[in-house]
DNA sequence: GTGGTCTAGACCACG
DNA sequence: GTGGTCTAGACCACC
């Protein structure tokens, strides 16, 4: 369910954050559902369980996930999620957009490369 | 001429880099100028030397920069540096499309994101 | 596993750059193989930590190793490494036969050298 | 009839030294010619004249030039000079030849290779 | 424990 | 004065 990739150069709690997270959003995972635990999911990954808690922290603290003490972690009622997740990546896509200009890039390579990105996909 | 930002969670070294880079393709840094000094910059920034050390290495792995024992470090001859800077560019610009798609963006919105930009800067 | 050579021009962290990308290349050092922390490797060929920080930072950068943050460095799996490092190699070795040309060493020379080391080693 | 290559990483002290050395050696300066003056060097290189004074150390040295105070440096008769080159020529080739070893490459190869560079030049 | 960044201060080679 | 290397020691993020 979820690959880990040990060159990225990103901490491992926040790429688990991640993968868990589109699966949220894409609906793969749909709400009240139980995640697995965590020390179930750090042996899967065979990585230590308190990355994992760590991921978990993030997942509760964005919103996605409640968690019931003994019992376990779960997926949100996805309420407003995405629509906060959106905002966020807006403001990446504006920042890179901005950086484009930095370096001379024109609005019309950038709508350029965005039909490409979607054609393919 | 260069504003370090200490809330940005790239190091220093990268910032001061990427900033110069960015003035050198702007053209307002010209091939041959002498960039300042590394102690000076470094005084002017209010940070370690070591710490410019490294950004103008950088520069000049990245072709940006030449720099002669005793003389100075200048700005290289621009050949073909714009051109490899912004396929770089639009590498990660479809880096983060792709992760757009992943969490439900449509071409749509990325377009009047990017209008929105074009407009005001 | 690795011999400091004090009187050699170079910079200590090119000297074990260097020698550990021989030992990858050889296959002594196969890949996903852990490399000695930077702390160990220091104090075994008693020199500053930093150093060996630097020498690693140039092998992730010249592709041969990769690291992970609270892990550790490990080899890279060897693309086209191999083939990298010749191409290089080759470079220098017709500088410095057209360095010899200048000089007035003839072909016959060369090949006679060539053939003393490949007999010895 | 000397161009220095300010991108070149060699101390430019040394870039004149070779470029004179070779200069002797190809018997384009003769025996008992006299060397431009310190100041006049410099003037035309447009560089220090403590830089070329240290070349010229280095050429007496090397036993390429003998000076005369008062008077001027000169080119030293070419006794056994261009024989003490080639000595150190070689061992340079066997060092990089050896460095080639290290890393896989082939006698045939390095063979190749000097065949290619005495056909164009 | 790991890798990575930064500072402070020294020293070298070069011009 | 310049760039470049190295040490010593600190701190951070990560596992």
């Amino acid at each position: 369910m979820i690959v880990l990739d040990y060159r990225d150069r990103r901490p491992i709690y926040e790429q688990v954050t991640e993968k868990l997270e589109n699966l949220i959003i894409k609906g793969v995972l749909t709400p009240d559902t139980q995640l697995p635990s965590v020390r179930k999911l750090a042996m899967d990954l065979s990585i230590n369980p308190n990355t994992i808690q760590r991921a978990y922290a993030l997942l509760e603290q964005h919103g996605f996930v409640y968690s019931v003490k003994g019992k376990g972690s779960f997926v949100a009622p996805n309420n407003q999620l995405v629509e906060i997740q959106k905002v966020k990546y807006i403001e990446e896509f504006q920042r890179i957009v901005e950086q484009g200009k930095n370096i001379g890039i024109t609005k019309k390579e950038l709508e350029n490369e965005l039909t490409k990105s979607f054609m393919e996909g």
